[in-house]
DNA sequence: AGCAGACCGGAACGATCCGTTCCACTGCTA
DNA sequence: TAGCAGTGGAACGGATCGTTCCGGTCTGCT
């Protein structure tokens, strides 16, 4: 503990402020190394985040920790966002942008589809029942507007955050404007009211898909 | 060629049954493997098919090739159900219909999740130009029928299969209930008119989606 | 100044995994 | 009965990946 209490802890220099920013950009990089390919290796996250890969090892006892941190993550991301969400007045708009945000911040891939590539602990159980009765308030509210059609159940949300996840192209920014457009055509039929705005963002053009058929190395 | 032109073909017998057999059993073996996870040994295949792994090397020239036949009758698959759409009279039912079939058969996820994977042939280079074309009648047909939001474009019809794709539990038929669920919604989202019909099948149950966070091997 | 050690990069290692080849065997078929 | 198409599955060689290890650098303390 080269840092004792009391002593200064906030402008971090040299060796230590490397260390501190590597923090950081680990988790950065492992984010986005392991959205884009959930079982890549881990030395790609390294080369990512421009780092050895000591600089992983040193952080973390091996991959499966390094996983079960960003699921945790993205746990909390979660319960992070529907405790937000739950500030909103309007029933119909706050179960809206819940799920706007959770699948803006991506988080259904970074817990379902990293989930079984670690044991879990025992507080990432708690987090997930948490989150469930948070999801279940925003569901309730949402239904209690009477904009939600009867027929539709809490679970429904799980296939909605699938499909919004399951969009993926190249370019980062485009998915998340196609995702967006997901989003409005999957809550569109899951409302009564006939829709109201437009379909977000630039229709999906032709040959958009064909990346595809390009060999995958 | 053991059998020359003329002889009997119709009931074969023996060991030249078995090969016959064989050449559906692998092609359905190889379907249902690669479906679930498009990156399976070839090992697999044969595994599941109960024969050893000459029975298939005899019959294709290496994983590429059987993974570029594969796709190729998805790619077949789809144009004919394009056009058993087509001679159905309501233009709205034929496009409805046309996608319930389309996801039904999982035709999404052996044409598009495969591909990537092998080198295309020229002639599924065609097939793929014909399936769009077919796929442009039945949407603008829909079009007509005035059923559909005036901001969707025939891309989103890709969004659409891909959402309906993603969804996948371990029992094949319930996935299938839960991808027609999924589809009804998307069509109402995509479609002017308010929700009809209830949504189809047993709603997705509390709990039904814990197995991810089973541990995968 | 100088030293102990935190921290790092990346090569090396060992364990899989997987596509493909190869060979001995079987039982039709001519 | 001779020959061969068809087969099962062991064996091989290459690739991949998680993890360890070592030599080097810079820092904070004495």
């Amino acid at each position: 503990m080269p840092t004792p209490p009391g002593k200064t802890d906030a402008p971090l220099t040299g060796r230590r402020a490397q260390a501190a920013r590597n923090n950081e950009v680990i988790l950065e990089a492992a984010r986005a190394v392991f959205l884009d390919d959930p079982k890549a290796p881990i030395a790609a996250v390294a080369e990512r985040a421009g780092v050895g890969i000591s600089a992983l090892y040193r952080r973390y006892a091996g991959k499966e920790d390094l996983l079960r941190q960003l699921c945790h993550d993205g746990l909390r991301r979660y319960i992070e966002e529907a405790e937000l969400a739950l500030a909103e007045p309007d029933d119909w708009t706050a179960f809206a942008s819940f799920l706007a945000r959770v699948v803006d911040a991506d988080v259904h891939s970074l817990t379902v589809h990293l989930a079984g590539t670690f044991t879990p602990t025992e507080e990432m159980g708690r987090a997930a029942m948490r989150s469930n009765e948070l999801a279940t308030v925003l569901f309730e509210r949402a239904r209690a507007s009477g904009r939600l059609r009867p027929d539709v159940v809490l679970q429904d949300l799980g296939l909605v955050l699938e499909a919004c996840a399951a969009v993926r192209v190249p370019d980062p920014e485009r998915t998340g404007q196609l995702r967006s457009r997901q989003l409005a055509v999957l809550l569109a039929g899951l409302s009564t009211t006939p829709a109201a705005d437009p379909l977000p963002g630039p229709p999906p053009a032709a040959g958009e898909f064909d990346w595809r058929w390009r060999r995958r190395e």
